[in-house]
RNA sequence: GGUCCCGUCGUCCAGAGGCCUAGGACGCCGGCCUUUCAAGCCGGAAACGCCGGUUCGAAUCCGGUCGGGACUGCCA
């Protein structure tokens, strides 16, 4: 059987990281089986889906590396689709599913369907038990299938195993909203025919709604395709993974900085692993280990930390050139205005040294602003910890002395002065180097010293240095 | 309430009856390196929810129990 599988999100919202992470099993599977992936826009919800949301979702697919198949059969532009292009079609399939006796219209009012299932309920029974079949035939309203109610439905779920349900706890649902619009089953489940999907994986809050789109696909005369149910996405406090546990929507990262192969690689490890020890690994790794069979059966925690961590890894392992394109706007963020060619040139000088301390972009930024623009204020911490000790101002003092009539103001040489005072005043190095650093970039964390001064140049060093011998009084 | 799903270190993943005195990763703790912070290296604490059963032998199979979650809409 040729793989078909496809990627459904509703354009009501942005992109959510458990989305993302589902598009990635789907495309992974489908790449790996060589098959078919698609990307169908659900937007039967006409009141929520915008125009808006489609393109942003649509950016960040394209984002993370999730390509979708073009010449795929579904009309589309590029192998993506929206659903609201064929509500003819749908609304042609329920009718036929009343003209041969397998929905029917229901004109009963919201409070005749409360009663029913308040009754349901008090009865200790699953809240769509009554709602069946009017005896008296209607020809308005909206169109509800008729779950057959003589046998069990049963399907083997690729990730959960066997899984069952009784036919009297599955409400006869709505396919056809009285507008005449279907609803997300209707739609899904003809797509699903029409373009021959032989696989849905989807999240495991759809699982009570698969026996319905079994019974719905076999009443249009098919056999249903493979389910593969898959665990959610929680925070790492056990809830539910909310805008309290960090940006939830993937286009928060790409923004951030975070590199998409590092998204790519930390969202495949949430609820699979290519083997026992393996974290960092690449898209084609993932392609040839991946099954949906592998795939977990519990929840995953999403961990900023974590991916975080991972994201260093794909930040070291970055070309310089490429580290140098992807950080300079993060830097010019951090300053508040663009950086002049000047001033680009002095930064690569210490670029390397930046990209090995870099996790996360926005942080690289912050640690290099000392370079253009004057220190406005100490770091508080900073200055407590190195600053308001006995004998720094002589440090200083010895620092401007050994430094004001250096001849070569090169790292090398820098650092050769600087030992010799060192020696000369009989101090540990790290507790004589540290003011100088506090001094010049404004923070007891910064790129290695001696490079830092080399580039910030002569005379803005030994400014620094010395109105922060000033501020000691 | 009802239906369904899930349950290995704080977190992610490995483990498909003996290879498990449970392995890898993040995080945490300690050390080394070191001008800071990172990175790197070394070491450490840390888990099979619980109770029964099957078996010579169970994290792995079965039952129960407890806990968590999803769904329960003319949203998806």
């Amino acid at each position: 059987m040729s793989v078909r599988v496809r990627m459904a999100p509703s354009p009501t919202g942005y992109l959510h990281v458990g989305t993302a992470r589902a598009a990635l099993f789907n495309w992974l599977y489908a790449r790996h089986h060589r098959g078919v992936f698609i990307v169908r826009i659900d937007d039967t919800d006409q009141e929520r889906s915008t125009q808006e949301y489609e393109d942003e979702i649509l950016a960040s697919l394209r984002w993370l590396g999730l390509d979708w198949d073009e010449g795929a059969g579904v009309g589309g532009p590029h192998g993506s689709y929206r659903q609201s292009a064929r509500y003819d079609r749908y609304r042609t399939a329920a009718i036929e599913l009343v003209e041969s006796g397998r929905a029917y219209y229901d004109e009963r009012s919201a409070e005749e369907l409360d009663e029913l299932r308040k009754r349901a309920k008090s009865e200790g029974r699953h809240p769509g038990h009554y709602i069946r079949r009017p005896d008296v035939a209607a020809d308005s309203g909206p169109i509800r299938l008729a779950i057959p109610q003589d046998e069990r439905v049963v399907f083997d779920d690729v990730v959960r195993g066997t899984v069952s349900f009784e036919p009297q706890d599955l409400d006869d649902f709505v396919i056809l909203r009285s507008d005449g619009s279907p609803t997300y089953h209707l739609a899904s489940t003809v797509d699903d025919v029409d373009y021959e999907i032989s696989h849905v994986a989807r999240g495991e809050d759809l699982l009570p709604s698969t026996p319905k789109h079994i019974v719905l696909t076999r009443a249009l005369g098919h056999d249903a395709p493979v389910y593969a149910h898959l665990p959610l996405l929680f925070g790492t406090d056990g809830r539910k993974l909310s805008k309290r546990h960090g940006a939830t929507a993937l286009n928060d990262y790409r923004s951030r900085g975070y590199l998409a192969e590092a998204v790519f690689n930390y969202l495949a490890t949430l609820g699979w692993s290519p083997d026992a020890d393996t974290t960092i690994f690449s898209r084609e790794t993932a392609i040839e280990a991946f099954d949906l069979e592998d795939v977990n059966k519990a929840p995953a925690a999403f961990d900023p930390d974590k991916l975080a961590w991972m994201n260093g890894e794909y930040v070291r392992g970055l070309a310089p050139e490429d580290f140098n394109t992807a950080v300079r706007p993060h830097v010019e963020t951090a300053m508040g205005r663009g950086l002049a060619e000047e001033e680009w040139r002095q930064f690569e000088q210490i670029s390397s040294l930046v990209q090995e301390r870099t996790k996360l972009f926005p942080e690289a930024g912050e640690q290099v602003v000392f370079l253009f623009s004057d220190i406005e204020s100490y770091d508080e911490n900073s200055w407590q910890k190195v600053m308001a000790k006995e004998g720094v101002a002589e440090i200083l003092d010895e620092a401007l002395r050994a430094l004001s009539d250096l001849e070569a103001w090169t790292a090398a040489g820098l650092e050769t002065a600087l030992r010799s005072m060192i020696e000369k005043i009989g101090v540990g190095a790290g507790k004589a180097l540290q003011p100088i650093r506090v001094a010049v970039t404004g923070s007891s964390v910064s790129p290695p010293l001696f490079e830092s001064l080399a580039v910030l140049g002569r005379d803005r060093s030994l400014e620094r240095i010395a109105r922060a011998r000033e501020e000691l009084g």
